[in-house]
DNA sequence: TTCGCTTTTGCGGTTTTATGCATATATTGT
DNA sequence: ACAATATATGCATAAAACCGCAAAAGCGAA
C-alpha cells in the first residue's frame, strides 16, 4: 500500500466512523503502528484531521455544533447502509439533502455505476466524492435554510428527468397527513421529485415519524418505501405496513 | 514499447487497478523506471493522474486533495480583501470556483446586497453562509475534478445572465496565451461567464501568473481586472498593465 | 540511403523519502 | 502509583526520485 494510498484510506475511515484507532490503522493497512502515527502526524499538521492518543478523531466531530447528529450518527449509518441496498447500477436517482442523505452518500457501494440528481449542495459534494457515480446538480436559487436549490427552474429541471427511484430525507411523517414539511419552496421541489420518479423511497430517524408540519409533501400511497434505524418488525412501523408501504 | 503506447497502457491500468507502481509498470512494459518515471510525470503534468511516491493514483479516487493549499491562505485572504472591495450592492456577479473564491467568500461586508450566481458547489455554500446575499447555483452535471458544474445546461443558464461582474479564479495567465485552463468543460463555462458580465475580475496568487495550460479561456483584452496578492506596483505585474488591465 | 537534428532512453552517482526497530519518554486507566 | 499502552526520537537501510550526460532511436530532407 502506496503511502498516499493510506491517507486517502485513514481520511475515509475518518469519514466514514468518526474515529480511528492506530492498532486498527496498522493491521488493516499492513504497516508498523510507527507507520500509522507519522502518517496521523502528516494528515494532523495538514489540519485533516485530530489527533488523539491512540488514533485520530475526525474533524467535524469535534467542530459539529451538531449535537443531535452526533448522536443519532449511528443510527444514520443504519439508515444509509439498508438504503445502499436498494440502489442499483444503472439507476437514475433523484435525491433531497439532509443528514441522513450525507451518510447514505457514504455508504455507497464504491463500484456501483448510477447517476445522482440533486438539489443539495451539500449532497452533491458528498456524492461526488464516490468514484464511479454521476452527479448532477439541479440549479435555481440557493435557500440558505436548507442549503437547497430551489424554484421554478428547479421544479421545471426535475420534471424533465424520469428517475427510477426518488429518495427523500423525511422531515415529519405521519400515517393521517404523510410526509410534511415546513418550506413552501422546498415542498415544490420535493413533489416535483416525487412525480419524476418511478419509485419513492424515504428515509430517517424514527424520531421523525408521527409528527406534522404545516405543508404537505406526499399522502403516504405515494411512498413506496419507508426505512428507519427501528428493525422491520417494529410495532412503532405497523400503522405503515398497512398503506402498503415497504418496510426497510 | 513506443512511448504513446505506454501512455496509454499505464491509463488504462490505472482505470482498472485505481493505482499503479512504477517498478510494477517498468518491469511490464520492458523499460527502465527512469522511463517510467518521466511518463508519469508527464501524464501528472496534463493532469491525466497523480503522482506519489512509488507510483501513481487515479485522479477520481483522489478528488479532495487540496493538502497543501492551505499554506497560501495568508495570500488568498489579501487577494480575498481586495476583491470584495469591489463589489457593490445591488450587483449581480458570476463567479467561478477555487479555493481563492472560497476566501473571497468569507472577506465579504455582511452589510452586503448582492446576487451571486455560481457553478461551484464549495463556493455557493460559502456564500450561502453569508447573511444577506442572494446564491443562485447553476446547474448541471458535476465534474468531479473541479468540483464546478459544467455542460451545455450551464452554459445556458448562464447565457440567460447580465452580470455586472464576473470574478474567475485564475488557473494560469500569461502575457501570450492570456487565461487558460487545462479542462475543456471547465472553459466553456467560463468563457460563457465572461461573456455574459460587463467586467471581468481576476483573481489568484501570483503564482499562477505566467504560466499556461492547454486551453485558451480568455484574452487579456477581456479581463479588465487582475488581483493577486503582490503590491499593484510590483514589476511581475508590470506586464501585463500594459494591456489595459487594472492592477490592485 | 545518409546526414543532421530532435526526442527519447538508459545509466551512474547523489539526494531524498519511506519505513521499521530500539530505546527513552509520556499518557491512561485502575 | 503502577502497569500497560502509546508516543517520540534517533538511527539504519532500502527503495525511489532526481540530475546530468551520452548513447540510441526516430525523423525529415537532401
Amino acid at each position: 500500500m502506496l503511502k498516499e494510498e493510506r491517507l486517502e484510506y485513514i481520511l475515509h475511515e475518518l469519514n466514514l466512523h468518526n474515529k480511528v484507532l492506530s492498532a486498527d490503522l496498522s493491521n488493516k493497512m499492513g504497516v508498523s503502528d510507527d507507520t500509522v502515527r507519522r502518517d496521523l502526524q502528516e494528515l494532523s499538521i495538514d489540519n485533516k484531521l485530530i489527533k488523539v492518543h491512540g488514533g485520530a478523531l475526525s474533524k467535524s466531530f469535534h467542530t459539529a455544533f451538531d449535537r443531535e447528529m452526533v448522536y443519532e450518527i449511528e443510527n444514520k449509518n443504519i439508515i444509509a447502509k439498508k438504503a445502499a441496498a436498494l440502489v442499483q447500477s444503472g439507476m437514475y436517482i433523484l435525491t433531497s439533502g439532509g443528514t441522513s442523505m450525507i451518510e447514505f452518500a457514504k455508504a455507497l457501494d464504491p463500484n456501483l455505476n448510477a447517476t445522482f440528481f440533486t438539489c443539495s449542495l451539500n449532497a452533491a459534494i458528498e456524492f461526488s466524492h464516490h468514484p464511479s457515480i454521476e452527479v448532477v446538480m439541479i440549479g435555481d436559487k440557493v435557500s440558505k435554510d436548507s442549503m437547497l436549490t430551489t424554484g421554478a427552474n428547479a421544479v421545471q429541471s426535475i420534471e424533465s428527468i424520469q428517475a427510477d427511484l426518488c429518495i427523500l430525507g423525511i422531515n415529519s411523517l405521519d400515517t393521517q397527513f404523510g410526509l410534511s414539511e415546513n418550506d413552501w419552496e422546498v415542498v415544490q421541489i420535493k413533489k416535483a421529485m416525487i412525480k419524476a420518479s418511478k419509485k419513492v423511497i424515504c428515509i430517517g430517524i424514527s424520531e421523525k415519524l408521527n409528527s406534522q408540519q404545516k405543508i404537505k409533501v406526499a399522502d403516504l400511497k405515494d411512498i413506496d418505501i419507508l426505512i428507519t434505524e427501528l428493525d422491520p418488525n417494529d410495532p412503532l412501523l405497523d400503522p405503515y405496513k398497512k398503506h402498503e408501504i415497504l418496510i426497510y
